[in-house]
DNA sequence: GAACAATAACCAAGCGCTTGCTTGCTTAAT
DNA sequence: ATTAAGCAAGCAAGCGCTTGGTTATTGTTC
């Protein structure tokens, strides 16, 4: 029973709808903790199918990492290509990761502490994967210094920062008084220090 | 075979030995990764064994988490008990958390993201510990602004905090150039958004 | 102070269940 | 006729945990 197009008019690519809901299972649950059978049976399968597309969990768990790192990336580029100030290209950075992290249900960057339960070499291309993802933010950060608005661009900062966004998940709630907005500016004014007189009047 | 004094010389006491394996083994590896027989056998023992300390896998998750989070807690607040200075005071708060984060072999604070294996009578345990350690810190926050140093010190700005010093334990490598001391410098002056005309000389 | 009972702290063995994954078959589209 | 995409069934390994016994220690009684 293949599934093409006009049967019920949805989805015509199970791949991708099957790296979407493991993306989102192993956020929620973790790698270790996430079936196979969780899997499949989130997408509507039997529990054996979702190995004709993948050969096994890992590379499930590697595809939905790297082909998420690299969507997300996609983002962020687009996001700020218009955008020519540094200040308001990192304000964009910082709300669009948010977005994923908080607002979507992929939210691959989180899967990066999941990256154990892979081999070296799976590790490797996540690992480049995720380094493509910083490119972005470093030119920014290195821009900002550069114009006297960041003391230091050395990498720690860059961490630092993906530290305040990323643990965010953990506590932050979307039923709360915080909007992702105002979590978007404190981080922001917690890294450029929050310039007190403001000069935008 | 019963070990109790005079037997090897070594601990007798072998509950503490397993909740500190498991910590370990738990953050390594993550709460489901990690099966019994790991445990077991990272102190000695026979795959059932464990059984007799604890009553079930979750049990002893609960266990390395509360008492760890209660030992963390009590090592901060001895550390700055004689420091009156609300930013010298933060800068101990910091390089103590980071300790027990890169450099001991429980790091209790980084299971945090694995209570979501447990029940809600469990959870909401675990919270009230947390909410015990974070005490200090939101005291210091306080502290800190009332002398003018910080901006805000909402709850936002120590979860940051927190983000910025949990996540480290993702990237820092002890073997590196950065040393824990500069890490936490480095994260106290993007807090404190670095005194930049330095008033030390 | 020797004999005995009680207990603490394990081990050896295994039970029932779940896991990732395989195999052979079926069916709709090409 | 071939292939893409799945289903039905199940296998071997590993999982958390239990059960029944074993042994050194500790208290108790005579």
């Amino acid at each position: 029973m293949p599934r093409r197009k006009s049967d019920t008019g949805l989805e015509p690519n199970r791949r991708a709808e099957l790296l979407r809901a493991a993306a989102k299972l192993f956020v929620e649950k973790g790698f270790a903790a996430t079936t196979t059978r969780d899997i499949a049976e989130a997408v509507g399968m039997r529990s054996g199918s979702p190995f004709y597309h993948f050969r096994s969990k890992q590379e499930l768990l590697k595809a939905a990492m790297i082909e998420g790192l690299d969507a997300g990336h996609a983002q962020l580029v687009a996001a700020i290509e218009s955008i020519a100030d540094p200040e308001a290209k990192l304000r964009t950075l910082v709300r669009t990761h948010l977005g994923t992290l908080l607002e979507g249900d992929c939210r691959s960057p989180l899967l990066v502490s999941e990256a154990r339960a892979l081999d070296d070499k799976a590790r490797t291309e996540i690992a480049a994967a995720f380094d493509r993802y910083q490119v972005p933010w470093q030119e920014t950060l290195e821009a900002l210094q550069q114009a006297g608005k960041l003391a230091s661009a050395a990498p720690p900062v860059r961490l630092l920062l993906f530290g305040m966004l990323n643990w965010s998940s953990h506590w932050y709630r979307p039923d709360g008084t915080l909007s992702v907005d105002e979590l978007a500016d404190a981080a922001v004014a917690m890294l450029l220090h929050a310039p007190k007189n403001g000069k935008k009047p």
